[in-house]
DNA sequence: GTCACCCCTGGGAGCGCTCTCATAACAAGC
DNA sequence: GCTTGTTATGAGAGCGCTCCCAGGGGTGAC
């Protein structure tokens, strides 16, 4: 009889000390077939008085099947890992692959390639969730591996997506700017090529051509950095503008910081708001109106309906509502 | 001669294209072992024209070597990942990890019983890296896996330890609020069970103590909730204080909006300081004075270390720097 | 008693890889 | 020539697990 070189205990050991074959052992720990009641807990207490957990490689080496999750997100440059709403998501992401018992990895996938059967045919991945998701990478999903793909963002033909209605919160920010008698709206937008900056954008089309009023549209990329600058470039082109509308929060914190730069006051001369609703939206002087983004909720389902392999629909939209802050 | 059931190249596969043996080919492959020149250029193009990707199970369950990276975030609830800094160190850590072809797994550890071993011995992952290191976390590290682990934070016993001089940047805040006339300091500080809290309190305790002023501690979590409040129990208790620092930005920015809606002038009425210099520092109104906190050389540093295996120094501290803006 | 049915169990193959070891091939030293 | 050494190669074992399949033993119907 051997004996584990590392002292960890293997399956053949419970088998041994529960007095049962390994074969038994096996189902009894994976609960992939019969077992009699004894059989059971004299191998569930070999397993306790051991210590053993079982060994994932080998595991998932025979049985085909992953024991982690891949967060992929898509960008231009591993730098869209720092963007505040890809942490939030990773946070969620991250608690939620615990209750599963799953680990979460973090990709990042080109923009121009994203690699996705690379990450697929990996068999100790058992899904991926897709953030910032194009159709790009939509396309790159092996069509084998549909079940195992999820998208946070736009979705198709079998990837089912989960995402913000964030033409809908869109449409609540311009709509209270309007209310509050706003008539000379400038939005500063994200990178065209991300999905989700489109229907927001859409939004702003729409309700500005509805209302006869001017498009002013000025493209960002969700930094705070691009939300001074570009807010810069409204104030030098359209200098009666009485509203910035950021695609995110961080694009209004830099419009705020710009427009008291320049010595405007704000909501005063001119009204912000953002969108996401982040942490120190509330904190920023005056308080950011914004609307809200349920990123958890979201990342939670698309990580259950990965994982859990039931029908989810096609197409999740949660709804997005005004927080009426200072700002604006 | 059987074929692959799931069309994904094998070892064998790239052996029989190459002509040569199953562990010649592994021997190129993994570079662990000598092979002839002609026998390496025709497994190299064999590989090329299969598109074989080696399987990490397989791999790691023979070779006992890890692929992947488990950042481990020490914290009383999962709810530590939703932490900036944190996030700061997840990107940085899978950047860093994607360098060294590694996949980054994010991995909560209770506070109170930080099973280490549960995650060292799982033969897929290579290295740990830990976030918030506790003493207890270092001590639920078992020798055998010391030269596997790496810590953000403390260190101690063959656990290298890679931190930011969070000692020095305080003092030069601190430094800075004395010099500009400040006598009546608070500091908002965070948990006290946290590592990372104590040398900013100590250098807190020891200027205070040297210019002979009153110490002004009030217990935070490092978030911006309970810098607000706080910085209301200092406004409370010690009316007449004309400076906060907080533990970190998002303390300082709590205690900005505690002090702008109290109606208080900053920093005419009341300096405030923060610690880490994070993105929003400069766009708070006023843009908040802070001290430099290089996250992402510490981690890469730290992820070089572990990966690397080479000898490096059993702790180490990188210098933070004063950033004056005008909240102090 | 015989047959057909379960439910349970263990033997054994094999997932794709690395690694040890024996052998082969060839050069250099005496 | 033979020994010694060095380098390249392949055969084969086996990592720890799951899963297929054959067989054992009970139960109920006839």
């Amino acid at each position: 009889m051997r004996t584990r070189p590392d002292g960890q205990a293997r399956l053949e050991d419970v088998a041994r000390v529960a007095g049962v074959s390994r074969s038994t052992a096996s189902r009894v720990i994976s609960g992939s077939g019969p077992a009699s009641a004894a059989a059971r807990d004299r191998v569930r207490s070999a397993v306790q008085s051991l210590g053993y957990r079982p060994d994932q490689a080998a595991r998932s080496l025979v049985s085909r099947s992953g024991f982690r999750l891949v967060l992929g997100v898509v960008g231009t440059s591993p730098r869209v890992l720092d963007d505040p709403y890809v942490h939030r998501a990773v946070a969620a992401a991250a608690s939620a692959g615990t209750a599963y018992e799953v680990g979460v990895s973090l990709e990042w996938l080109p923009r121009h390639a994203p690699r996705l059967d690379r990450i697929l045919d990996d068999r100790t991945v058992r899904a991926v969730v897709l953030i910032n998701t194009t159709e790009a990478a939509l396309d790159a999903v092996p069509s084998t591996f549909r079940g195992r793909v999820a998208s946070i963002g736009i979705g198709a033909r079998g990837v089912p997506s989960f995402d913000v209605d964030n033409g809908g919160g869109a449409a609540a920010v311009l709509e209270h700017l309007y209310a509050t008698g706003r008539r000379r709206i400038a939005m500063v937008t994200g990178p065209l090529w991300m999905p989700c900056a489109r229907r927001p954008v859409e939004a702003y089309r729409n309700l500005m051509r509805s209302a006869g009023l001017p498009v002013r549209l000025v493209p960002g990329d969700f930094s705070a950095a691009t939300g001074r600058r570009a807010t810069r470039t409204v104030l030098d082109r359209w200098p009666d503008t009485d509203a910035v509308f950021g695609i995110n929060d961080a694009t209004a914190f830099g419009a705020l910081a710009t427009l008291r730069n320049a010595g405007y006051q704000v909501p005063g001369d001119v009204a912000v708001a953002g969108f996401d609703d982040i942490a120190y939206a509330e904190l920023s002087a005056p308080a950011l109106t914004t609307a809200t983004h349920p990123v958890e909720r979201i990342v939670t389902s698309a990580v259950g309906a990965v994982l859990e392999q039931s029908w989810v629909p096609p197409s999740t939209l949660f709804p997005s509502t005004l927080v009426r802050r200072d700002s604006a």
